[in-house]
DNA sequence: TTGAAAGCGCTAACAA
DNA sequence: TTGTTAGCGCTTTCAA
């Protein structure tokens, strides 16, 4: 039975390195010196000290190192718009990089409340983050955060600052649009309708560029009465099926949608009046969203806007400013198109 | 002109609280008693602290302080299954309640893998929090996490620990099902079938239950081919439709759904038969999720698990633990039912 | 190879 | 009313 080590008292958060230090019979400056596999040390002290480390379950204080540094090793994301499905992804994706270097994340969420947002960034700044992720779930321009000291990094992902200096990672909408329009084009389709959002999101003017600039790439004429703007539902989806369809001899034999959650309305609406998909007419979403892809039938062909990718790219960006680079201005990050049968029987 | 403050070197962190009493002329321990509104201090000195504080953009260094207290001011969230749709409101709810005390959020992810779990977790010790939330996806029970330095306050947010001095928070699944069932006896039905989910989900076990209890209180039989488990998806609500209806006599006149995307399979499959809904056959979901709510049709009578609250509680009851309180055991907080036109018409 | 001590930025106790 | 100083837990010279 050996002796209770002398006087145990522990720190208030937790054993200390002084405590391992005297247990283990050293100083301060060995204890550190072993337990950071620094300097020149006798391998026996460096054992005796990090054994004893192990026995108390110390654990180096976060907060105290980073006195020292100049990294607090932690970085702040503000989702400005609440999260969404649009956000997680990303924020999963910027997560895996920074825990792979050990940088924490602090999570707040200003839904476009500015009073909140500057007390989130204040609390931030209090604990000196190393660089800013702010996000939202529109891609619409936003007044840049702040006012933050020089130097802090910055990235606006999936969100717009108001501000040329900024660094903003967007999914290329228009290429995305692009990929779908032209993928119509190449299953044989000539007369495709573009079903979309309201039009004061950027993404739906937008994703309509690029549908008519793919229509120009195939040879196709752009009939205004194949464009219809409304709201991001189901339901207009399927309104606007009817107004494309019902007593009208000029049909469409594609549509591309702005989203999934319309195509989904658009399937089930031409399936209601028996018009096959995609035999006569196809029909692509936007978002690559899985629940509404994979319940719509027939599934959906969709963009995806690979906000993981965008994610990771965010993280790594990120880190880079910290470590010195200077980025700025607006990056698009590409889409891609996955194809379902509800634009391709072959699959 | 007035002459640049003499030798404005600033920390590595930016201004210290030694900046601000140099430049104001005072020693720093009247600048935190000033900055602190602490101690007896001529308001003229207050005010020129302050002033110059605000001037240089001094703000105090979060670990600094919580070097001196016992409270790092921080909470770790750690996923263990991602994030989606259910942990989000709770995160939003969770985020709120530790805003307005000044506590930050270190979000981790660790989608089923305990070595990233406990890389987190070590991190998380080493930013010395106060307190762990826990959360998954699914109810299913998991292994505690740990170890954990003891009196480390952790909650089990949506997610249950195999530890019964654990504090676990959950819906009352059972509960939320037998309001659903209650309601559709209410509305004058009498062969109430139940479509849910894969049984080894411990919600499916308990909403069953609530199934067969709140049957049991309006005087019902339990037809056992009235209850199908399957998927949880639409394409199974459509297939247990045609379980239930295609050539059968005995059907059913409501059907209570694991969730909502299996109902609104339900309502598709019978629309696509000409049943109507809630004439003939009266539809209730899980989950109260709106995307799928307001897209069928009708929209979809749903049970909703608050989670917004859910997260509230699971707040204020990690900041009472903080605070020394010891709470354990399981908690369920009461669903909620959101009656829709699947279940009635008069909405 | 090890120990002592200064200092990161801040607070609080004690002096002046 | 204000200044001085001893830490909080750690790292990093510099001495020994």
């Amino acid at each position: 039975m050996s002796a209770p080590p002398p006087n145990e008292r522990t720190g208030r958060h937790g054993p200390t390195i002084r405590d391992v230090a005297r247990i283990a019979g050293v100083s301060i400056g060995t204890a550190s010196k072993a337990l950071n596999s620094n300097g020149r040390l006798r391998q026996e002290t460096r054992d005796k000290v990090t054994t004893v480390a192990r026995e108390i379950g110390y654990r180096p204080n976060d907060m105290a190192q980073s006195l020292h540094r100049t990294r607090s090793m932690t970085v702040g994301v503000l989702s400005t718009d609440s999260f969404g499905r649009f956000t997680l992804p990303i924020f999963q994706a910027l997560e895996e990089q920074f825990a792979d270097r050990g940088i924490a994340i602090f999570m707040c969420n200003a839904t476009d409340d500015p009073e909140r947002e500057r007390q989130h960034l204040d609390q931030l700044l209090g604990k000196r983050i190393d660089g800013l992720v702010v996000t939202a779930r529109r891609a619409d321009k936003r007044p840049p955060v702040g006012p933050l000291p020089a130097g802090l990094p910055v990235i606006y992902v999936f969100s717009q600052a108001d501000d040329r200096d900024a660094l903003c990672l967007l999914p290329d909408d228009e290429g995305g649009a692009r990929l779908a329009v032209r993928h119509l084009g190449e299953v044989g389709k000539r007369r495709i309708a573009h079903i979309t959002g309201p039009e004061h999101f950027e993404a739906v003017q937008l994703r309509r560029r690029g549908y008519l600039s793919a229509l120009a790439e195939l040879g196709l004429a752009a009939h205004p009465e194949f464009y219809l703007s409304g709201k991001w539902t189901e339901a207009w989806g399927r309104d606007a099926v009817a107004a494309l369809f019902d007593g009208k001899t000029d049909r469409p034999d594609a549509i591309f949608c702005g989203n999934d959650l319309i195509a989904r309305g658009v399937v089930d609406a031409l399936r209601e009046r028996g018009i096959a998909v995609p035999g006569e007419v196809a029909v692509a979403g936007f978002d690559n969203w899985d629940v509404m892809t994979a319940a719509a039938r027939p599934p959906l062909t969709s963009v995806d806007m690979n906000l993981s990718a965008l994610g990771h790219e965010a993280g790594r960006l990120l880190i880079e400013m910290i470590g010195g680079e200077t980025v700025r201005g607006i990056r698009r990050l590409p889409c891609t198109l996955v194809v379902r049968e509800s634009t391709s029987t072959s699959t």
